[in-house]
DNA sequence: ATGGTGGATTATCCA
């Protein structure tokens, strides 16, 4: 069985390039990230004509996961289970509010699509979005480590109940876990992606059991996942090493073969992430 | 010093 990951940076932007690489590249199973749309948006009969099942979840322009199944898919779980959503900081009252005025109300927690869960043949798959942190002093930041951290403990509580299941959890993680993970560190100094709280959050992953199973089999320096679009990233060969699939004991066994698909970013309308791949034997 | 690319939605926000 083949198994893949792929942030696809837009489904309906993509789906000629997506679809091309299905049939190309015999994946059985595929999890989607970034799909930038709708449920209703979403080109399942592409999908379904090349003889895939297809679960997705998506309710705004951000955002957006799937998963791609040509051994069967079932037990289709929306949301990974404890997830915190996205609550924006309280506004702060203006300055010459009168004394004893009301506070501004507090945002509405934002619930966003960023896992969904399925079993493919045996194997429990989860497609994951880990929220970009955006800036070390952006509240964001302490979302995305809170995100982590339920993820963590999520799967450390699954895999303790159920420790000979197969789990994939894979996807983007927006965490670049070691130096070598990005191009150039000085230019990261100072930025998400890369901080000690940011890749603690990812190793108690991996500590809980869930094994990054692609970089034995891909290793590094130089093998990244996404190159940005901008500053001709890609050709200066100017990346980050951000998905990742992470399998569970049972899962990690059956692994035979792992890289990343360098050449799907290539050419006019790529991702800016390239697809990564693990062979199950 | 700034924007630099690309997507979704439409003048911004997000990555």
């Amino acid at each position: 069985m083949r198994l893949a990951t792929w942030n696809v940076n837009s489904a309906r932007a993509r789906v000629d390039r997506i679809a091309d690489w299905l049939q190309r590249s015999d994946v059985d199973v595929v999890a989607l990230q970034e799909t930038k749309c709708k449920d209703a948006q979403f080109p399942a009969e592409r999908f379904e004509a090349l003889g895939y099942e297809v679960a997705h979840t998506g309710f705004s322009q951000w955002n957006g996961v799937a998963i791609l199944s040509r051994v069967g898919l079932s037990d289709v779980e929306v949301g990974f289970p404890g997830m915190p959503a996205w609550a924006p900081p309280a506004p702060q009252p203006p300055d010459d509010a009168p004394e004893g005025a009301e506070p501004p109300a507090a945002p509405d927690p934002v619930h966003e699509a960023r896992a969904i869960g399925a079993t493919c043949g045996g194997v429990r798959v989860w497609s994951l979005y880990v929220p970009n942190g955006r800036g070390v002093d952006d509240p964001h930041l302490a979302y995305k480590l809170e995100w982590l951290s339920a993820l963590r403990a999520a799967g450390e509580t699954w895999l303790e109940q159920h420790p000979a299941s197969q789990v994939a959890l894979t996807g983007d993680f927006n965490v670049a876990p070691l130096d070598e993970d990005v191009w150039d560190m000085a230019v990261f100094d100072g930025s998400t992606h890369v901080t000690d709280e940011e890749r603690a959050a990812f190793t108690a992953l991996t500590r809980a059991g869930f094994a990054d199973v692609v970089r034995p089999l891909a290793p590094g320096p130089g093998v990244y996942t996404f190159w940005d679009y901008q500053q001709l990233r890609f050709p200066k060969k100017q990346g980050m090493r951000i998905d990742f699939v992470l399998a569970s004991p049972a899962l990690e066994s059956r692994v035979t073969g792992a890289w990343v698909d360098r050449d799907e970013r290539k050419g006019k309308g790529a991702s800016d992430h390239a697809p990564v791949v693990v062979d199950l034997g």
